[in-house]
RNA sequence: GGCGACAUAGCCAAGCGGUAAGGCAUGGGUCUGCAACACCCUGAUCACCAGUUCAAAUCUGGUUGUCGCCUCCA
């Protein structure tokens, strides 16, 4: 298995601390709002990075957190708390936004068919994991206390910027509008650990601790997370590529100081989706979502394959053009496995081969549109009918795009009944008007229809129609 | 301003020094009354410039463009 680490900027073999064990830490949603589709386009890729691991035999646990206490500003340059926010707009509490949208979380991914991570951890039931953590931290020496907050002092530290060679002269503080600098920080790049006082004096949620009443930082919770669970070490963390700094960069910080030795070895970027305007962002007011993209009648596995079809260390841009053409590769793809048939014998041989050539492309840094291309080599092949099936529900373990579900029943749209039983009737009396070859007729029918709104298409299969 | 990533046909994309896979779309054709479906056929010298080499999309240097990050985001 080679695979891209953002630590050494180069494609490397991967190797697990422990044999055969794979610990992966996956940076969870903040749950204030739906996630939009681009969010899920790193869940959807960390997804395959798991299953390809598991593919491969490694014995994988996977952590997630969920983030449902409130980060230093929103979304929306208010400068308020995010899920306050979301809470006053929709006039329920912090907790019950929460929930909401954690479940709504699951759902969209139950749709796309990522697997649910063996633990899912709320932030909210680890509060004393970091309190613990920040404690150690300021034994050590690696934190102070200034304006009643917790910082980490980045100074203590033989490099802080370990994903590129920044130096700390040429960041900018405040480069975007709403951040101010925060006076209490020894150092440009020191963070909070924990607030008793921040300019969001209406946070609900908050804990006792012994800096006073107050809440956790945001990068304390994927360190304080990842050390309940997995301890010492870690083998792979992933998260979307704006996550490398600050979140990601701080993590490795605490965590390692804290720890006093190294961490986590690999780390895993997924880039962003994009659209013409850039990146596709929730404070930008309209963004997409899964059930977005239902009510327009797209399956949510076509827009897996969107993924799929691209590779995660790229930026892929999202049309609906582009989503338009995949959906009908899908289809296709989909209808031509629904005609192969329980025959034959299966080719050991012939399976071995594809199974590895498709084992290579994953492995070789999770080249996933190769791997969608082995099927469609496979589907060519000439090798037995039953063959190909049990190599595509092999390759459909990781791909998990529902390959061998079938083509979706092609039925009408919703329509009241007493509609939907007229045109099934027009529909029979045009099949009667051909086989008298009354063709005139049956074109009148059609026409009839179509008037109504109604489009008949003769497939092989018997006559479909659907509204215009 | 600093740091980083990316750049192959209309779109997604493979390629890892030996002369451009695959998919979708388009166009042409076959076929069942026509439309549709299905099937067959159809396309690029790889952002640009310079260099290394017998040989470069693939290596090196530079340029340009796009995107991201610089304490909210996946």
């Amino acid at each position: 298995m080679r695979i891209y680490n953002t630590l050494t900027r180069k494609v490397e073999d991967f190797v697990p601390n422990e044999e055969g064990k794979v610990n992966m830490y996956t940076c969870g949603p903040t749950v204030y709002h739906f996630a939009h589709i681009g969010n899920l386009r790193s869940y959807i890729m960390e997804d395959v990075l798991e299953k390809t691991l598991r593919y491969l035999g490694y014995d994988v646990k996977r952590v997630m957190n969920i983030t449902d206490v409130g980060h230093l500003s929103s979304d929306a340059d208010t400068g308020e708390d995010k899920m306050l926010e979301g809470a006053k707009r929709e006039h329920k509490t912090v907790m019950e936004i929460a929930k909401f949208y954690t479940d709504a979380f699951f759902s969209d991914m139950a749709k796309l068919n990522i697997k649910m991570p063996d633990v899912i951890e709320p932030a909210t039931n680890c509060i004393n994991e970091f309190i613990n953590m920040i404690s150690v931290l300021l034994e050590k020496g690696y934190a102070y206390i200034a304006g009643d907050n917790v910082y980490f002092d980045t100074s203590k530290l033989d490099s802080y910027y370990v994903f590129s060679s920044q130096s700390e002269n040429e960041l900018l503080v405040g480069v975007r509008d709403d951040v101010e600098e925060d006076n209490n920080k020894k150092n440009k790049s020191d963070f909070v650990l924990w607030f008793t006082k921040s300019k969001f004096d209406n946070q609900e949620l908050k804990w006792d601790s012994p800096w006073g009443v107050g809440y956790p930082g945001w990068h304390i919770e994927c360190s304080g997370i990842s050390a309940k669970h997995f301890g010492e070490q870690l083998d792979i963390h992933c998260g979307g590529i704006d996550n490398i700094f600050p979140h990601h960069t701080n993590e490795i910080a605490q965590s390692e100081a804290y720890l006093g030795h190294k961490w986590c070895n690999y780390w895993f970027h997924v880039h962003h989706l994009i659209d013409k305007q850039g990146k596709m962002s929730k404070s930008k007011g309209d963004f997409l979502t899964v059930s977005l993209l239902e009510g327009k009648g797209y399956n949510p596995l076509a827009y897996r394959m969107f993924c799929l079809q691209s590779h995660y260390r790229k930026p892929l841009e999202f049309s609906f053009d582009a989503l338009d053409n995949v959906v009908s590769a899908y289809d296709k793809l989909i209808k031509n496995i629904s005609k192969l048939k329980e025959e034959g014998e299966v080719s050991k041989e012939a399976f071995d081969s594809f199974k590895e050539k498709f084992t290579d492309a994953l492995s070789n840094d999770i080249n996933t549109s190769m791997a969608i291309t082995i099927i469609y080599d496979l589907l060519k092949a000439d090798i037995s009918d039953k063959t190909k099936l049990e190599l595509i529900k092999d390759f459909d373990y990781v791909l998990s795009l529902g390959l061998l579900a079938g083509p979706k029943e092609e039925k009408g749209p919703e329509v009241d009944v007493a509609f939907e039983k007229y045109i099934i009737d027009k529909i029979e009396e045009r099949k009667a008007a051909k086989k008298a070859k009354d063709f005139a007729k049956a074109d009148a029918i059609r026409n009839e229809l179509l008037e109504k709104g109604v489009v008949l298409k003769d497939t092989r299969e018997g006559t479909l129609w659907e509204l215009n």
